[in-house]
DNA sequence: CTGAATCCCTCACGATACTG
DNA sequence: CAGTATCGTGAGGGATTCAG
């Protein structure tokens, strides 16, 4: 099995690697939200469902230092902070797409139909 | 949000989905080693850096009753045990193809070599 | 409005020992 | 050889509160 390190965190195959990047719950919703628009915090919150702050503060902060994503704060009262995606972030994307479609075919056939 | 119940579990997307049948850190290294050809579990276990029997055992029974994997016991002795993939198992084959390249295009940006 | 800080809890996973 | 049983741990994530 390969192994190589990063962060001194050792990893075995490069799919782990994927999903320590843009990997847990959250992650990849984020980035499929800004996949061709500019969304800022309260919208990216209310249209992810059951997110909390703090989980969708601490993935997009490490989103924007691992350059998936980058950060606008417009100074206005009240502060409007503004996230999009990078180059970087955009060739997540159809990884993303191709999880999705293959989760709606792997539904399809075990018997499960989005309400 | 999409949002639709599977084994009394809620899913808001289908990659969720995607990683409840063929997630954590296993499941896919399995597949692919069972891609194009039948495993006895020994060989897989070798083969898995790091993978207790535990976790060997519990991911490879989860694999077959979701249908991805089938197993043949062979009544020798000692006993022996293949695993080979299944058509559903295949199916999720290019999705793991397309996240090892995409980790392997990852890394490389990032600068990470494998040793 | 946009978070950071704190506390707690669950569950995936690791280690070890044991069995048909 | 191919697992199961048991115990322990840590990281991901939830709820709540506080702050710029």
């Amino acid at each position: 099995m390969p192994e190589f390190l990063s962060d001194n965190k050792k990893y075995y195959t490069p799919v782990e690697y994927v999903f320590s990047k843009i990997g847990g719950t959250y992650k990849m919703p984020i980035l499929w939200r800004l996949k061709d628009k500019i969304v800022r915090y309260s919208e990216l919150k209310k249209s992810i469902s059951n997110v909390s702050d703090r989980m969708l503060s601490k993935n997009l902060k490490e989103l924007c230092s691992d350059g998936f994503l980058e950060k606008k704060i417009i100074a206005e009262v009240p502060v409007r902070v503004e996230y999009s995606i990078t180059e970087k972030g955009n060739n997540s994307i159809p990884i993303i797409s191709a999880l999705r479609d293959y989760g709606f075919s792997l539904m399809e056939k075990d018997g499960i139909n989005k309400k």
